[in-house]
DNA sequence: CCGTCGTGCTAAATCGAGTTAGCACACAGC
DNA sequence: GCTGTGTGCTAACTCGATTTAGCACGACGG
């Protein structure tokens, strides 16, 4: 709380100039310092505790070491807070600090809150979804280096983070494949179209892909797709029950966690053990995947990594538009294992 | 990304000194303007787009608009990020943003982080743990406006956020008591101690608290208190399985939605039905709760008002030390109905 | 006609850095 | 001795706001 030292207060201690001084702290060589000059400069910073004034240096410069994340919503998705972890966290391996803002899909929130960073002088953006999406960055942010994190806009260049979901799905099948499924293998909550996702959710359609190519790539397929509604555990119970009235399964694979609890629940209901009557693979690896019974194998949606890559990208100055694709990695429980012998 | 307009541009096109402009544009009425000038000033603005560069003016007047959030880690409990969503939005409201970052516990980590905040003049700090526990702040924050935010400190003078965790006893206690509960009661995870926990996780022994106390206000007592090692679903199995081997519960109250899991699976396992045999009611209401079958009555953990509510006091510059609880509101859900009448 | 007061504004300093232009001095070469 | 060339530094300006001190003018009273 004590008046901060300026670098005036340095300089002075020195006998330098001002100028001299600050020279000396920013390390640029095109000025002529005498060695000995410096070192008494760098003593006398060091013996005094200076900190630079980055309000000063940013207002300089245009350099505040600032990005601003700003995202639909971090609340509804109950892992989003690894992706600010990640972010924040690169961040402040660069001497950077992360301004974090909801705008929860309100576009004058959106603008506005934009508009409070830019008044700050915010060096950098993370245009974040918490789900994967389609998105349109406001024309505000046109002109400042972007970074869109989980999300896809088409009319606006900037380099892409995603989740490697295609690779994903590939991932939960090979799973499957190698404990030795091949036939009877059933999606719950397959690529699914509404108005406000055409062409289906990003995530699922590319999960599908993935599953898809790889059974094709031993010569098998899923032997059906059940699309659900929405990812409540109920509508994954729902649609395992029915399935069950006609079919038999091998394995499942679920589109998520809470799917694959109520495919649990619905399994457990039909007198079905897991694995070793039905084999149950999904995706996310929320910490229901590892407190259910048995602990449930599912491909990490790599959330901390999200932030991180995205960061590293703002930091790097990355500006080619395109898409980085982070790994998903399986997280291999007791929910897989070899078919039933009927 | 244009160049900006700057007060000396408002000023020029309003034909007065930026002077004039600027006390016009912050509202001061301690200086003499003719209103036909007046209007003029905030015309020119009007027209320009004019936005202050908040940078410029935090290097005069100290004044970032900006709040640090500094917590051990957000990332452990998923449902951290609406602490800073209700953070993020009541300083929005207030004009002002937020700097995240996590300590992930490590003291130098911190103390670099603040010092990175305090370098670009950050005005005020919400320090927070993403468990209610007591802590330390460092002494750097001394002297700056400091809310305490779900944790408690000794010799640090700071108002502080906590959830109102006795009353969410009191409240889970009568829940079971109004559907008609009042012998074999049984607690499952109660006050734990641990060398970290001296005197036993503050959450856990209000809790326990509150639930003595409404017990106690019509005549009662738990039946028993079991402790769990650790809250994961598998303690609350076991303490389950155990208390099942020699009582017969009429309901439970469980210090967690995970542990009531665990105790759901236990139940399950010895053929006793929610809520017709053993009603359950637990706290936190994580998305959990509302998963089970069926859905788990529980007491809220008032995240997103835990952070507009420090985020208030820290705008209102309250700075007098003492508790702010935050009530936790029961979530009535299926698992609590009469006693089974045996 | 002069002093006083109130009104309405401006010039200039300030915050703490970074940056440009150029000065003072030493030394070498002729 | 005079010029030219480095070397090593400083004065002064700049970023975009806020803020202090004070000026110019008209009205009014005596």
């Amino acid at each position: 709380m004590s008046s901060r030292v300026t670098l005036a207060d340095v300089a002075r201690r020195a006998g330098v100039s001002r100028t001299a001084a600050s020279f000396v702290l920013s390390g640029r060589t095109d000025m002529r310092i005498a060695s000995a000059t410096r070192e008494r400069v760098l003593a006398a910073a060091d013996e005094l505790g200076y900190r630079p004034n980055l309000t000063a240096r940013g207002l300089r410069t245009n350099v505040t070491g600032t990005i601003g994340l700003i995202s639909d919503t971090i609340a509804t998705t109950p892992y989003a807070g690894e992706v600010i972890k990640g972010a924040a966290d690169t961040a402040f391996k660069h001497d950077r600090l992360i301004f974090v803002a909801e705008t929860s899909g309100d576009p004058n929130v959106e603008r506005d809150l934009l508009q409070e960073m830019l008044d700050r002088q915010v060096d950098a953006f993370l245009y974040a979804a918490m789900f994967t999406q389609s998105r349109q960055p406001p024309e505000l942010l046109r002109g400042y280096p972007v970074v869109l994190l989980n999300c896809v806009a088409e009319s606006f260049d900037a380099p892409t983070v995603l989740p490697d979901e295609t690779e994903a799905g590939a991932t939960a099948a090979r799973a499957l494949l190698d404990a030795g499924h091949i036939e009877r293998i059933h999606v719950i909550g397959g690529r699914h179209d509404t108005t406000e996702t055409p062409g289906g959710v990003v995530a699922g359609r590319e999960r599908m892909a993935g599953i898809n190519a790889a059974l094709a790539k031993v010569g098998t397929a899923p032997a059906s797709v059940t699309e659900c509604v929405w990812h409540a555990p109920k509508y994954g119970y729902r649609a395992v029950s029915e399935l069950l009235g006609h079919a038999r399964p091998s394995a499942l694979i679920c589109f998520n966690d809470r799917l694959a609890f109520g495919a649990y629940q619905a399994l457990h209901d039909h007198g079905l053990r897991v694995p070793d009557d039905v084999s149950v693979v999904s995706f996310d690896d929320s910490d229901l995947a590892s407190w259910l019974r048995p602990a449930l194998s599912s491909v990490a949606l790599p959330h901390y990594e999200l932030g991180t890559t995205a960061v590293t990208l703002l930091v790097e100055n990355r500006r080619e538009p395109g898409q980085v694709r982070v790994p998903m990695p399986l997280r291999a429980r007791a929910s897989i294992g070899p078919p039933a012998t009927t």
